[in-house]
DNA sequence: GTTACAATTTAGCCATGACTAAAAACTACT
DNA sequence: AGTAGTTTTTAGTCATGGCTAAATTGTAAC
């Protein structure tokens, strides 16, 4: 298992160091400081383990740890959290499109998978699917130089009403949520039509496929859409 | 991560458990007593870490553990070295013929993802090939309920000179020597032409695809042959 | 049967990375 | 600034599973 990072690390990591790290970048991508707490809970260890295994992160220099102060990766660390994000990604497609996993079961099969993969083997899939952009939900594919690219569209939930829009990304991997909006015909460039939002925060009403449905505003938040027009 | 055994055992394996399982499960195929020595050569750990492991295992109720003696496979420990095995040959196959990837790679490549696919994969995989019976190298792919097919073909170390043949299996999982046999042409299925043995456990002149080649006699003796004729 | 040699097991060490509980340090409110 | 409450870190425990070195057991030759 050759890695791209390998020329650049001392030790090699494990799957563990690889989820510390990906934890990190997309906690950083989503704009949140990233305290000890938050890591912590996101990963799912208790906040002792987190600060013990950010300080050993931080010595091999993947990490920059002040403490107190949330983390942030380095150069290095950032690239191999792309590069793990960049296997997860491709692996999501290729379950889905070459072995018609659902697309609300390829996130947890490509949780394990991310972390065993070779390069030659990344390069097969990519080549395989075509080097594609993005992923069965919408998120961007890194490129194998550590490249990657803005997420598309904005929220539903603050679209405007009376206007068709196509969803192009869901910013959930939850298998319910996914399998629930799978149900209602809302995939991945879906169009719908946006008829209103309900007062304080309420549904929003949407149409696909002829079919009205309401939506519940928690929901309407995580799908990401552009005009249908493009 | 569902296994099929997971109902059977108690604590969830580790890919190293599993990796112990498969040793004793390949070298009692083998024929060999699967005494200390052999296994921890095998595994490339040293003697005290394979009793060590061993003895674990058979608190688990996997493997047959006596002092001093063969270490054997409890039906259930014998169940999971098949459940990993079909996993790594069906993934071999697979990475052959749905990626490309060249038959002296796969197995490497199958070695770390036996043991982190789940029982969907699994089933997937087995029906985007139709099944199979065989991987690769022209080993059987043990069944989903766990059984597994005779190993096909002789030697052709100890066919008769004079005779085409058909290779249907090849005893060896080493990229070089896959690579090399790839190279004279000697893929599975191919036909060759048995001239002589040298004597003295000299070298195997073959034909294959009207290019005549000697190979080793350690050579011959892996490469598993049934009469072209069938 | 003794003795020598090889194989195996035991004992004890070490690193890893989780955990809990306690200490320390920050933050925010008065 | 002091204090309460929260967050973070430290200290120390535990299980895992490798290792080496030493003790033991088994085997085979005399």
């Amino acid at each position: 298992m050759t890695k791209n990072y390998s020329s650049e690390i001392a030790s090699p990591l494990s799957s563990n160091h690889e989820d510390y790290l990906k934890a990190i970048y997309i906690l950083e991508a989503r704009g949140e400081q990233v305290t000890n707490s938050v890591l912590s809970e996101y990963i799912g260890f208790t906040p002792a383990s987190a600060t013990n295994m950010v300080k050993k992160l931080s010595q091999m220099d993947l990490v920059i740890y002040r403490p107190h102060q949330a983390v942030s990766l380095t150069p290095t660390g950032r690239r191999v959290a792309l590069e793990i994000l960049r296997h997860h990604r491709l692996l999501e497609l290729f379950l889905h499109k070459t072995l018609d996993i659902p697309w609300d079961s390829v996130h947890e099969e490509a949780e394990r998978l991310e972390h065993v993969i070779s390069e030659a083997l990344e390069d097969a899939i990519a080549a395989s699917l075509g080097y594609p952009k993005v992923d069965p939900h919408g998120d961007p594919i890194p490129t194998k130089t550590g490249e990657i690219g803005p997420t598309p569209g904005h929220p539903l939930s603050q679209a405007k009403a009376g206007r068709a829009y196509k969803l192009v990304r869901v910013l959930s991997q939850e298998k319910e949520r996914l399998a629930y909006l799978g149900r209602l015909g809302l995939n991945l460039y879906v169009e719908l039509f946006l008829r209103e939002h309900a007062p304080f925060d309420g549904p929003v009403l949407v149409e696909v496929a002829g079919v009205e449905h309401a939506l519940a505003a928690e929901m309407a938040a995580l799908l990401q859409v552009v005009p249908a027009s493009a």
